[in-house]
DNA sequence: ATCGTATGAATGAAGG
DNA sequence: CCTTCATTCATACGAT
């Protein structure tokens, strides 16, 4: 394996041939590349708080950021909805995860301590501390999703699958078959 | 081979610093090191014809796993993630190496059309799934799609990331605030 | 040490 | 919005 540069090369240039990519000679350029000054600047904007920019919004950045090389509105576009639903994605594993160190960490004990741990782990914290820098009126959309988050229930449903492991610690038996949620 | 270094990774992240070497149980790297129980395990559960673990799924797994030694969630859903892909990946190099790869047209040149093209239409005869050596009960992607229970939205705990950089990088100041267009 | 491969991690792009 | 796929980057490890 590891041949992969064998054939399936999108290359073929299609992008309009536009302004010079950032792809280098004989490199593939099937997909954006974006270049550190760009994701740099997005990443700015998502701190800022920018989350799900409105077309204009899109147009505009993308506007912008073909100054330090090829992008397109969609790559704008796909950027914030990755960035927003990874970042997500990311906590909420997170956070689960440090639930299971929890309950690994005193597995035999009342379930109580264990709720009231959980609850610790959810300290709120705000994000939007930079808002205030510079005043973005764009936060039509991104504003009023944001504060659409709340915290209330969390994982109940999370917390109600059982843990009855723990007990066999020589035989790698484990029944990994859960899934009937 | 091996053109694609050209010194631009990206490599923001940069986590835990590059030389992750053999970290034992329990201690921070840079990359999961996973056991030979929990790959055998993995494996298993691959074999029994998982191929997308829910994330109630992953997280039983990540769980029972954690076991045998360190390991987070996102671990596992990486580890199907790529184990899937790389057995579709070999198995597309395999049906186009094998066969004639030059009589192929390239008709898949056009923008997003190459994507559905190669999902669905680029499997000439062989078989789609082959992974059910025994009936489990979590026979995922033939089109379940269950729905997966979100544990909705937990708070906006923590979200800070590693915003590492922006240390030297010559700012060129760029209005990205479009306020109204 | 070098190289090649296997694989963990990430992310652009879609699909639904 | 959520999940999934394809591709790529980065690294651990064995063979040379």
């Amino acid at each position: 394996m590891e041949e992969r540069m064998s054939g399936f090369c999108i290359t073929k240039a299609g992008r309009g041939g536009g302004s010079g990519n950032n792809c280098g000679a004989g490199t593939k350029c099937g997909r954006w590349n974006p270049t550190t000054e760009q994701v740099k600047l997005l990443t700015d904007l998502f701190r800022s708080g920018l989350r799900t920019p409105s077309t204009d919004e899109i147009q505009n950045i993308s506007t912008q950021l073909s100054f330090y090389g090829k992008i397109e509105s969609k790559n704008v576009f796909y950027w914030f909805q990755n960035h927003k639903a990874r970042e997500r994605q990311k906590r909420r594993r997170v956070s689960v995860d440090e639930k299971d160190a929890m309950i690994r960490r005193d597995d035999r004990f009342s379930s109580a301590r264990y709720f009231t741990e959980i609850n610790h782990v959810n300290e709120p914290e705000r994000v939007i501390e930079t808002l205030q820098l510079f005043p973005l009126n764009s936060f039509d959309e991104a504003g009023s999703e944001k504060f659409r988050l709340q915290a209330n229930e969390c994982n109940e449903a999370a917390a109600a699958f059982s843990y009855k492991f723990g007990t066999e610690m020589d035989r790698p038996h484990l029944d990994l078959r859960l899934s009937f949620v």
